[in-house]
DNA sequence: GGATGTCAACGATAAATTTCGTAGATCCGT
DNA sequence: ACGGATCTACGAAATTTATCGTTGACATCC
């Protein structure tokens, strides 16, 4: 019946996943635009999560892994993420999808509706109008 | 402008996130139904992967963490994942709406969608008729 | 110009995760 | 009953991730 689960490590790859920590980072990085260390530890940390030089490790490590940029022309450095948000976006469905809704993404669409139904009638709009779209397209 | 992201640290809760290695082992107890260890490992490593005593560790960690349930009536246990598919598919879905989609999931909805082009008619239909189900009941 | 505060760099530690080796029990074929 | 195969249990190494402390550079304020 089942074959082999075709499984990806998701660790050893070239293009390295963010690790949880990092992507908090990544994520205000994105929200914000470019950040110096302390903008980003006093919006992920604030005054009683980690201090900030495990936020200026973490952003040290990411600049190593090449997962942001830098601008190091004054003393405060300003980071940028170096990671495009659609494509991580992408990256992170596209696991989720195989590792949990065993491939079908309309299965996690399914799920992803049925549990939040925070959606405005607009986004329901948007989402309609894609489903049109790929109807029409033929599937 | 915007505020400090709402962070939710994953680690340390009570009801724990399964690790990477040890969410791959859930998936085949869900796809095949309870396995012993020996299945497993032939499922997910092969003859390439980590070697047989790694998986029986990393599901003996898992029965201490009350992830898996076993039978040891017989001299090769059986495992049994004891974590809902649907409650894991949910969880794991909300984390990632949160961290990579602003907390809104119909935008992930369209970018699922939008990326993955692969749903059958029946599926689409599903969709549609579910986003009809939400648009009646008024948002 | 000396005290105070902010910064990057770096090493070290801690904690979590993955991997393996070995030992001891049990089963099976001969 | 002996030998090989298979199993659990357990300890320990290796790896990855997160956290912190210290140091030295530089800036600011009095």
């Amino acid at each position: 019946m089942s074959g082999p689960v075709d499984m990806i490590s998701r660790r050893k790859l070239d293009t390295p996943w963010p690790t949880e920590a990092e992507l908090d980072i990544l994520q205000v990085l994105w929200e914000r635009g470019p950040c110096t260390v302390r903008e980003v530890h006093e919006a992920l940390y604030g005054s009683n999560g980690a201090g900030y030089t495990t936020a200026l490790k973490l952003m040290q490590i990411m600049h190593a892994k090449g997962l942001v940029e830098r601008d190091d022309s004054q003393r405060a450095h300003v980071y940028r993420s170096a990671v495009n948000k659609q494509r991580a976006q992408k990256r992170y469905l596209a696991d989720m999808v195989q590792r949990l809704f065993n491939g079908s993404a309309s299965q996690m669409v399914l799920h992803a509706l049925g549990n939040h139904p925070g959606s405005s009638r607009e986004e329901l709009k948007e989402i309609r109008a894609l489903l049109n779209k790929i109807e029409s397209e033929g599937g």
